[in-house]
DNA sequence: CTCTGGCACTCTTGCACGCCGAGTGCTAAG
DNA sequence: CTTAGCACTCGGCGTGCAAGAGTGCCAGAG
């Protein structure tokens, strides 16, 4: 009640959870005096947990099995029992090569993060690519495929691109398509979706600036092609570590496999959390049931946002069952989230997109 | 034995596995005879039920158990008894005008023709993007990101692209970026690695040709990239329908699940088969342990190669248990892939890559 | 030679019962 | 506040038993 706990309650409290969480089965007082070496009786460990109980922190699913630690109680844990030991400076140092070895090709690391997530938490891994606020490009080429085939490439800020193909009715040559291209980036050089409908409607009124039909399609293209990409492009999860959570004794039933799958597939579950931690600093839990998803009551996510600055920046992160190694799995988290912003300083600089 | 199976016996051993399919339970004389209104007795179904069992057809659990099929049996039904009816026009329609909306992005038709062919297969699906069986680039691109780091983007030659950032010492300006990509482009016409090395080989013996620093690192990362490609890119496959997968009783078992995750993910046991079809044509099934991966014992694959000529082509399919409705499957791979290859078709001409 | 009804036999499935063991909760004493 | 002791509660497991579903086979009819 008056939240003062005694230093062998807290104790008892942290032991729970680590036994627990290791052996994913109920922990009985005896247990708890025998592996550790208590210098109680059972009985006395047994009233801690009664008192333990009432604090809402533990369950008990039928008289006469031990306890369970509830989401308060993870909760209570991660605040104020957890160890927050980082990761080992040789895990430390094999993350970070592994990144430093793809460091110029950065569509993949999100995979990268993703395998290497899954693999260190043993759960299931959670990331997004870089999230533009505001999808703009950086550059725009053309290439000629076929007689009336057209690629159109967009280089967006951020480095990443988009490709799409178009068909046109005349037969350009690329020295024309790369004399379009250049007059466009070079009237477009802002490439956000408002600068290419603003030259597009300035052109309307006066015709003066004489783009031609390709070029006319091409910003049309471009103008629809940005905006599906703001959407989709910032909906998109990647996830991995389905086989990791499969080994986890939760999973022996089909149906939590079944929901779990949905979750990473869909995303409508971890959208909401996702952008909240965009515009957040830290590792951020969710534990449970915490943020009333029903959907998620059986399951934790810990998440980091990634990115430099305010303007680009992505998520990564663990889901698992809330019996999980929240010490083990923050460390994680935090420290790719660190190597990820380090690294995309580096290749973008400091100052600016 | 001799191979002459009265017309009786094959309709019932149609009607075994069609009710098989239907209900994954083991089918019993009695209930043929009952559903399906046959004139004869139960009596006489087993004595030929026990005939089908006499060549291999059919098994048997336990005495006292219906009949299942074996893997000859499907194959035998496949091969002879199967109505070969395509799918329906409706279905036809819907699929047609999925993949006619996005026709001009080619990058999504690996995740459509997952998604769909998961849907209508009711089974996980596989599809890998095409395989080029030479990596060549039609275009080189670069572009400046930021002072010291560029951006090169390789146009592939069936049309998908690739990108990676690269370091150098020297600052340069779009412009001169701009011109060094044309040079490169100008002079690696054909784009292939054994071109760009004999161009560099060549720039060796006899510098004339006075590629700077940029371009010599440019072309020397492009080989790398362009062999990388080659390896990494004709192994990946993309999987789908999961979910599906997991609504399949045989799935109830979480063991089955962890092993198809890791051949959906792995693709070890996969590639063989994708690579055999890629010299083939028409829809090509493989039933249970026909094969001897002794991992894919219990699942069947139904695949189909999609491409124009026999330059560029990628593979399209389903997997699933080796219950699966083989009708159905079987047309809608085949129907995916001419539709993929028409518009691959539409997209590049008919003569030439 | 083919089909059929009848019947014995086999094997799975479900259910009820009872026991054991693991844990707790409580009480009374140190 | 701690501890030992003990009653009490459940879940899990093995056993036994009955029901039900199918087959296999035989003997007789067409």
């Amino acid at each position: 009640m008056s939240a003062e706990l005694s230093e062998r309650r807290r104790l008892i409290m942290k032991l729970v959870i680590q036994e627990f969480i290791e052996t994913s089965q109920p922990v009985a007082s005896e247990t708890l005096v025998r592996k550790h070496r208590l210098r109680v009786s059972s009985a006395t460990v047994r009233n801690d947990l009664a008192a333990l109980e009432e604090l809402g922190y533990l369950t008990h699913w039928h008289t006469s099995a031990g306890r369970v630690p509830t989401d308060a109680g993870y909760r209570f844990f991660v605040e104020n029992l957890m160890d927050r030991t980082p990761l080992s400076v040789t895990e430390q140092r094999t993350i970070r090569h592994q990144f430093y070895q793809v460091r110029s090709e950065l569509d993949q690391w999100i995979q990268l993060a993703g395998a290497v997530l899954a693999r260190t938490a043993q759960n299931a891994s959670v990331v997004t690519p870089l999230r533009s606020y505001q999808a703009r490009f950086k550059h725009l080429e053309l290439i000629s495929i076929q007689d009336s085939t057209v690629l159109m490439v967009l280089v967006l800020h951020d480095g990443t691109i988009r490709q799409q193909t178009l068909n046109v009715e005349h037969v350009w040559t690329q020295e024309d398509l790369s004399r379009s291209a250049a007059r466009i980036n070079e009237r477009c050089h802002d490439g956000t979706v408002d600068r290419v409908e603003e030259v597009l409607a300035q052109e309307r009124s006066e015709p003066t600036l004489a783009f031609n039909d390709l070029e006319r399609q091409v910003l049309d293209l471009a103008v629809r092609a940005l905006g599906q990409l703001e959407e989709q492009f910032n909906n998109s999860i990647y996830s991995d570590g389905l086989i990791e959570i499969l080994n986890q004794p939760e999973f022996s039933d089909v149906d939590r496999v079944r929901k779990m799958v949905q979750i990473l597939h869909g995303g409508q579950d971890l959208n909401p959390l996702i952008t909240r931690v965009l515009s957040s600093n830290g590792v951020q839990v969710v534990i449970g049931g915490e943020h009333g998803r029903d959907e998620m009551r059986e399951y934790s996510v810990v998440l980091s946002r990634y990115g430099i600055n305010n303007e680009v920046g992505g998520v990564v992160g663990v889901i698992g069952p809330t019996r999980m190694s929240y010490p083990r799995t923050i460390s994680t988290v935090r420290y790719i989230s660190t190597v990820m912003s380090d690294l995309l300083s580096n290749l973008y600089g400091e100052g600016r997109p």
